[in-house]
DNA sequence: GTTAAATTGGATATTGACGTCCTGTTTTGT
DNA sequence: ACAAAACAGGACGTCAATATCCAATTTAAC
């Protein structure tokens, strides 16, 4: 149900938001993310021009977040590369339902609302700080850092 | 984020149950439903396959349903024609996640059970019978009779 | 200034979703 | 038996999502 772009997006987000203000290369978010990191500079390409990302080329440059994790909830993340689109009038185009939606589309769209719900009411930084077993992006004992293309962080 | 193809098997099934337990042509619901006749006759054979309607050939023939309006689920419809995939194990596939979910992925898996469990508890009797002033389909006041290509049934 | 690091953008596969069309098969009514 | 109604299935076309690759551009460090 979600795109494989937006479990992507996601997943560098959080990633980025872990290392939040840092700034952070395609390179090493590619290799914590698991994602195609050709694929990745697209995704982030696409951040960047919905403002939830910033970029910096060259030597020491890379991308980061534009708020901070505190500031930036899920949904918006989602609906920057894959917006959630609100069952608004009647697919079907009859004129006569205007705004007032039927049962079935009714409950399709109390559906999507309570995804974008769900997702607008949680920060990344909620996601980055609850307590957990099983960190986001990382075993739980072990670091990243060693697979990090032998670059120490 | 729901495909066109779960819309159009909702609106068919929708289509349906408001006659069940007669059959219906595919001319019929196509018209009923504005699906493209050719389309719907492939979305139909799948929800063919997965037991949620029963097609009879020849002439008198035309699709139904297996179960009653008050025995399907959204659901049901939903997953025959695209299955609601939760996310059961680390997509990034680290070992020592196992079953549990970083809080990243179990707050999308939170979403999509939300979606699971409003589409479960639904029957399509309840959406027809529900009182409104946009009956599923059709235009509340005047009957989609005459749009049925003349055949009055 | 030159070089190396890093993003940007364009061009190009590949795959599945969406949609159409045609032929074959089953069934009913005459 | 024949004709018409209706679904079944395969072949095909189109387009967007996914993914890759390469050349161009920006930037920092020396």
């Amino acid at each position: 149900m979600f795109s494989q772009t937006v479990e992507y997006a996601l997943r560098a987000i959080v990633y980025l938001a872990s290392k939040s203000p840092q700034a952070c290369t395609t390179d090493q978010i590619a290799a914590a993310t698991q994602v195609p990191k050709p694929y990745l500079s697209k995704v982030l390409q696409n951040l960047g021009r919905n403002d939830i990302v910033r970029s910096q080329r060259g030597i020491g440059g890379g991308v980061m977040l534009v708020k901070t994790p505190a500031e930036l909830t899920i949904l918006e993340v989602v609906n920057a590369v894959e917006p959630i689109e609100r069952i608004e009038t009647c697919p079907l185009g009859l004129k006569s339902h205007g705004r007032h939606l039927c049962p079935l589309h009714r409950r399709m769209d109390d559906a999507l609302a309570s995804v974008e719900s769900a997702f607008g009411s949680t920060t990344l930084a909620e996601v980055l700080n609850e307590p957990t077993s099983s960190p986001p992006l990382c075993e739980p004992a072990a670091s990243l850092r060693k697979k990090v293309s032998g670059k120490v962080v």
